[in-house]
DNA sequence: GATGAATGAGATTTCATTCAT
DNA sequence: GATGAATGAAATCTCATTCAT
């Protein structure tokens, strides 16, 4: 009834994404934006996909290995762009508070701006499936913030009651209910309008109370 | 391509569950939460629920209607419990600070005390589907957690910066994410053991800073 | 690329074929004979049989297990007919040479009047595949002639040259050949009007020549 | 649902088979008797043809056109070796009825000789397609055949109940299930150790009764 | 000539869901 | 309540064939 993880079976022999012609991932990516974040993973079927990007179901395959693989894959890609996006603000703030409200509210600032991968991640992603695929803790996203938070408790600026990574939990949590929050309400008053008062309540959480 | 919501559908014409033997409502809700929590929606069949419960697919689909159906009715019963137990310990604690750290504890408790349901709700759960269903922001539950919330802000011990709704999120997404982490983490160190730092810093976060 | 013979697997768990509604069975062994004997096998999809027999892909493969075990199911089914046909024909005929006659003219009339299992037999029938099914040498077939071979050789009527298989074979390449050359040509001239030469020719050759 | 016949058209825009290079034709041949003779038509893909004979895909798309077309062509082939080899062993030979004997000898002998051939006709061609390709009636080895018989209704030592074409199919239809019978039994007993008495029988068939 | 990639088609399997008994 | 069977849909895989380089 329940097969072995073909992902990774299969992952051995997929051809590298990076052979497939940058078009036609660029295409088969938005599809898989559009539909899965309108519909559940199990209501999307393959050809949508295959028809909406322009390609063969065959070549989809070929590069992806399966549909799962295929949307993590995917997912994969706009996370990386997250992440890039922080490195990339954070030049040039010098003040400890501000890289980490930075670092918060870009956060907020690409869910807003990406809605479409926030929907994928509350319709079509068990979370424990995705975490086993690596996209949970997505690493290039993941060093970033531990970077910063390591940095933060380096300084004695954050708390040492607890780690890091539960310091990033916290972080996550809040980052995470809240943009489902907005997504839940109706996507009214962009979950960025908050994104002072939030991060001051975060700040007061793990700033070191000394 | 896409099939119509058949719960929706369905649940008018369901026979009320009540009028279920509860001995055999029992054993499709264990079985529910034996399955669930170990494979993800799609991989499980409700054959196999019928089998492990000794009661045939028909007495499922009279009962409960369809698939999605019979899963968040029976997270749902779970969250009544929790929602119960939640009232339950809330009684005769009068320092409101102690009232909220006790919420904030039975939650991390139930979800240490039933990794099946947490399990499930990070293996077989889209958030946005719970959440159409009525199980994201769960009634009872949520009634219990808004009335303390509710009260802080009356006697003004609580920050006023935010709502009410933006505080339950920040303090959900502390919860959730952190019995995340314990499963992620393969279940060592249980999350009640961090209860007391995760509130401390809770409530430099939610208390009035005055 | 090259798969363990699944008819034989698969035959272990397939429900017995009596337990298919005999209608909804003749329907599909029609659409069967319709189809394959109009198109190769390797061209002719499953779902047109699904849809000429007005069933599911799913009730075929239920029942039948695989394409190619369809189709030896349904040529099985009717060179049963031919067997059974057989032996209701020798009833009653007393010389010799007579039933062995009628049995030669009853296998040519039947293609004759069956000429859609002859197509298919010529257009999607590998014999060695087919043999390994079992219908080859197809066992009722099999066994009314070689009944009526030992009668003839017991009596010393046909020659001891040569085995009862070896004469069986003989007798069996005429009628092939002959009813496979009467399709080749365009379907006139039906083969039983040539029977009675064929048959003396025949006889010729396998009687005792003493 | 149903392709056209591929082999047709582009029949009409093939390079001619001769600008092969003679000794990549032979590869490709030898592939062809060696996996086709093994398994079925449609387990053969035509990639396990190319690498075993050492040429690209496009090889054999260019010089052959098609799947069947490669299979056909290669049959024609051994054919025509089988009826040179014929026409070379006849001369000399005066008595009719030993050429008649000779020819027969001679096919039991090729396919002796040449099992991939057999296993090929028997595994892999269905006779209606193989017809229409020309290849059933194979002009070489129809007319050498033909010519023989000719020659005996013309000196009346055959019989003229029946046409030439008739006693042809009489013989193609021992041979062929003769051979095939010795391939079903496992290929002990060679066809041609039975060739001098199934010869007799045939010559009692078709010789002229007087 | 060769190589690589893409495509369309269809076989096969697994289910949720529905129906009839 | 239960049991058995049928259905529609989609995942996945394998290929012949075609194209572009």
């Amino acid at each position: 009834m329940n097969r072995p993880e073909p992902a990774h079976a299969a992952a051995l022999r997929l051809p590298d994404l990076a052979q497939l012609d940058p078009a036609t991932r660029e295409r088969i990516e938005q599809a898989v934006l559009d539909i899965f974040s309108q519909r559940e993973f199990h209501r999307v079927g393959l050809i949508e996909i295959a028809r909406g990007a322009n390609v063969s179901l065959q070549t989809i395959y070929k590069y992806y290995g399966s549909k799962e693989a295929l949307l993590f894959s995917t997912l994969d890609a706009q996370l990386q762009r997250l992440a890039a996006r922080m490195l990339d603000h954070l030049q040039g703030i010098e003040a400890y508070k501000e890289r980490l409200r930075k670092t918060f509210w870009v956060a907020l600032d690409f869910f807003e701006k990406n809605p479409r991968v926030l929907q994928i991640l509350m319709s079509s992603v068990y979370i424990n499936t995705w975490r086993r695929s690596g996209g949970y803790e997505h690493r290039p996203l993941f060093s970033v913030f531990i970077r910063v938070l390591a940095e933060g408790r380096a300084n004695g600026v954050l708390t040492a009651e607890v780690d890091e990574k539960t310091l990033l939990d916290f972080i996550y949590g809040v980052i995470q209910r809240n943009v489902q929050a907005w997504v839940v309400r109706g996507m009214k008053d962009p979950p960025t309008r908050q994104a002072n008062v939030l991060f001051e309540m975060l700040w007061r959480a793990i700033a070191n109370p000394v």
